[in-house]
DNA sequence: ATAATAACAAACGCAGTGTTGATTATTTCC
DNA sequence: GGAAATAATCAACACTGCGTTTGTTATTAT
């Protein structure tokens, strides 16, 4: 059984919260939500909000850090290279695509639209510096190479512009198309696909 | 001699306003910044901020516009292609480098960091268009191609992200040294520089 | 020079903030 | 199961910034 930390209602609160505040976000942007207006709709106690949050942004930041966890244990399991030791980005964006698709609605809130600019950047620094560890090794004389940063910067910013395309337009490609259309334009390039 | 339109009064007051709130904007984010604390800033009253602009919000967007306009009278201006049909997007990135190195400081808060994600959005839609614009006639058979605009949010969205990198690492690059960079991304691909 | 208009100053009710103290309900731990 | 601890609630508080108004002064266009 798991033991879950802390006062249940604690975690109830938490949790109502949360939902209450992706479901305001899903009709209007962060700046335009009051505390109010969040316990409100969430028929929670505005005191107990501010006993737990310093105010909506607060709230959505703590969102943010723990997703951004679930995307790092996400990444850590996976290797970017195949048994050859060649570029094999595939299965790690298998994975991101399925959780995506899974967590659809609040991924699209805070990746597209009016998402928070300073999580993207933190998402793409997590992506990057995997991509960098691994493929340094496979590609030592890019290491002194200036340019290498914007080598990363074109691919991992590319490869979130695709999930994003996915996610606004609701794509109909399975995780496992979209992942193979990435490793295509990374590995291939994005002229010959 | 050029004509700038309406009250000399009315362009000083929004000039001021402007440049005020991009000072502000580069020690906070647009969120903290308060429409009493930027009319402190620029000493001017409050009840004219409000005679042109509904809040801190609007006065961005307008801002955000009229640098949009700048973007898309620089890109009408030159064809993705070169001479012999094929594909050439550097002078155009050459172009769009050097308008970033002339206002830098501007471009940096409105396209990094804390950075406006739905200003963003537009940016690459425009950039976008003239790149689905010129190269469908080169590559017609992506038309129908259903991954092609995963293709077009891999590459513009990748020529952000390095142009982000360059605004916030301050490279000492040129921008003609950065549109070629840009331009074997592209055209060689990613893998392959 | 005159009429139009923009910027200013001061004041207004209003809404949301962040905090407090007292009360009730739930949970933990023995 | 019962006592102590802790969380959620409610009502009230002073406070800050909002958005608007009215009357006055300064600047502009013609």
């Amino acid at each position: 059984m798991e033991t879950k930390s802390g006062d249940r209602r604690v975690r109830k609160t938490k949790t109502i919260l949360r939902q209450g505040l992706v479901r305001l976000m899903s009709e209007k942007s962060i700046q335009e939500i009051t505390v109010k207006e969040l316990c409100c709709e969430c028929d929670i106690n505005r005191g107990t909000f501010y006993s737990h949050y310093a105010d909506v942004y607060d709230l959505l930041q703590k969102i943010e850090e723990e997703m951004l966890c679930v995307l790092e244990e996400m990444i850590k399991e996976y290797s970017l290279l195949d048994v050859k030791g060649e570029a094999a980005p595939s299965p790690i964006m298998s994975s991101i695509f399925r959780f995506l698709a899974q967590n659809a609605d609040m991924c699209r809130i805070l990746l597209c639209n009016n998402g928070d600019m300073a999580f993207v950047e933190k998402v793409k620094d997590t992506v990057k510096n995997k991509f960098m560890s691994e493929w340094k090794i496979r590609v030592p004389e890019n290491d002194n190479n200036k340019t290498s940063e914007y080598l990363y910067a074109f691919i991992v910013s590319g490869c979130i512009g695709v999930l994003q395309q996915w996610l606004i337009s609701n794509g109909t490609q399975t995780p496992d198309e979209m992942a193979a259309l990435v490793e295509n334009l990374i590995v291939r390039g994005a002229a010959n696909s």
